[in-house]
DNA sequence: GATATTAGATACATCGTTATATCATACGTC
DNA sequence: GACGTATGATATAACGATGTATCTAATATC
């Protein structure tokens, strides 16, 4: 009862040797009914649990990996985390995730820590300005690895988003609808995901003659889109429609016009990105650039596992499309 | 093709044996300056990173704790996951977080994978109905455990709300206003959670005389909030306030009211639990029970190092009360 | 000059598991 | 009865690190 359980105590238990249990655990090897029967029935009567460990040191296999990300708090990063988790374990493999913080130093550090605990791959989002010495980390220690959202300069694989297609396209149903004097909204100056998005927002406006480009940043969350969209309109109060970086600062803004006494979708459309649970509850419904989280996870997992199994072929790029959701935040402009 | 970087390579590479590169790395026993010094030019040179495999089976020391949660989607989890995170980083742990799923089954699973890696320590919301089974297991591999949530019969350390106390200001705060037909709303059957929050009101209700109690149970999350505040209000139409089982729930209840052309505060008034950021946000903004996620998870963490110091100390049980926040969602009944 | 004392390094056993080789039986075949 | 061949179990040696005991010089003490 107090002795660790182990394979010795479950060998002395069942009477037989070392091998044999671990023979029985993994069942591997020629044994006969009667022997696995005794085995199993001390093991579970000690609770027997293998030390993955002492397996992993000696087989050299790896089953760990880890999933550094942004932000625990945004759901949109809960829900990939799920998707790419219920794969990932029904392959037996154990998924731990970090808060990485979008601080590269944190960072750096978390993924010397799963190195030397041995992990087995790694799915990231790279902070902003993350040190070439990161990237060489993980090279020298020949760990599977791929970016997510933010590309990695063609060294490792990458899984994100169609970003500028999408608000290209949200700027095109802006324009569509009639609004002529068109906002982006939200976002960080350094971020990627901001860059490419607003490539497409950029693009657009230019392609349809419209302009020039008003361009308010904004850091995430539904408190800072609802201050951001007072400023904004302070700032700027000839804007009839905005581009959202993201849903959260979407559902802000929305909230920010509320309590001005504007309706979205009348005096001002705002569209968001995402399409997180909340975007299709809030009142109104937001519009939104709907991208499934669960599959992105999944998309995720799965090209994980392709470079763990073939670990020199060449890096993927995989980018998966938003599309147009319209609900209650869009409308002519009155 | 080099050889992997082990003890032994950068001892050969040295010129020295083993232990004394052991001893380098980790700057412990009586070490000249000169081999240090030869020692640790081998090591930069071979890019050597110890392997806390083969260190933390031989010293029995681990460095490895889980956070088993219910549901990262769910904003509170994730604040106190960040909460005790950043203080147990702070101590040299390394923290991985695994979602639960409410399922005693998969929690099972989780806690069998946890301790087959040699994780040293586990903070975990217990699913309803989990089984003898879970906490012997435990048990057997003297795994220091700190239950959240929902206290484990005194075998554990737990660190909880106090629940009772809090619905009972709720509802006295809504009696207070003039409310007499005072409902709750949310949560399931099983959870103890809910038992506790259900007792806090029914026992309130009783002392002031008011009753009988309506009681309405519904999944957690936003939508079903909504759904059950529309259900509830079909059946019984004589109530005019809503203690809820959780802010999400609150919050998807004002949405229904709201719906129906009925403003939260006014024709119904709705307390919420927990505080998550959104219920400052929301319009109106939600009454309810605050608890401070983020100093939940720190003294999570804490009672976990404390266990894990004093192995033999007797199980202890912390409480944290909750506070009122009166917001717009409550007044007197018209 | 004999004996302690110390610094600086090493030998050896060990953690729990698995890969490989080996060893008993029992069975059939000629 | 000698021989090969399954079958079922065990012996042994690793994996990479660390704790303890041990060893060799050089220095200090009386």
């Amino acid at each position: 009862m107090k002795a660790k359980p182990t394979l010795g105590t479950v060998a002395k238990a069942a009477g037989v040797s070392v091998p044999t249990v671990s023979q029985v655990m993994r069942g591997t090897g020629r044994i006969s009914d009667e022997t696995r029967a005794k085995v199993l029935r001390a093991a579970k009567k000690l609770h027997y649990v293998p030390d993955s460990r002492a397996a992993s040191m000696r087989s050299g296999e790896r089953r760990e990996i880890g999933f550094v990300l942004n932000k625990f708090a945004n759901p949109f990063y809960a829900e990939v985390a799920s998707g790419a988790v219920d794969l990932l374990e029904a392959e037996g493999y154990l998924v731990s995730l970090l808060d990485g913080q979008d601080d590269p130093a944190r960072q750096f550090r978390q993924i010397e820590v799963f190195i030397r605990h041995g992990r087995g791959g790694l799915m990231w989002v790279p902070a902003p300005e993350t040190p070439q010495e990161t990237y060489a980390l993980l090279k020298a220690h020949d760990i599977p690895a791929v970016t997510f959202l933010r590309p990695a300069e063609g060294c490792f694989d990458y899984v994100g988003i169609r970003n500028a297609r999408a608000t290209a396209e949200a700027t095109r149903h802006l324009a569509d609808l009639g609004h002529t004097r068109i906002a982006y909204l939200g976002g960080t100056d350094t971020a990627y995901v901001r860059t490419r998005r607003l490539a497409g927002y950029e693009e657009t406006l230019a392609s349809l003659g419209l302009g020039p480009p008003v361009i308010w940043p904004s850091p995430d969350g539904r408190r800072a889109g609802m201050k951001a969209m007072q400023a904004l309109r302070g700032a700027h109060p000839e804007v009839t429609a905005v581009v959202c970086n993201g849903d959260m600062v979407a559902l802000g803004a929305c909230i920010g016009l509320m309590n001005s006494g504007l309706t979205p979708g009348r005096e001002i459309s705002v569209v968001g990105f995402d399409d997180i649970d909340d975007a299709a509850l809030a009142i109104p419904p937001l519009t939104t650039m709907a991208v499934s989280p669960q599959n992105l996870g999944r998309k995720l997992a799965r090209v994980l596992l392709d470079r763990i199994r073939e670990p020199d072929a060449p890096p993927s790029v995989t980018e998966i499309s938003a599309t147009l959701k319209v609900r209650a935040t869009t409308g002519a402009p009155v």
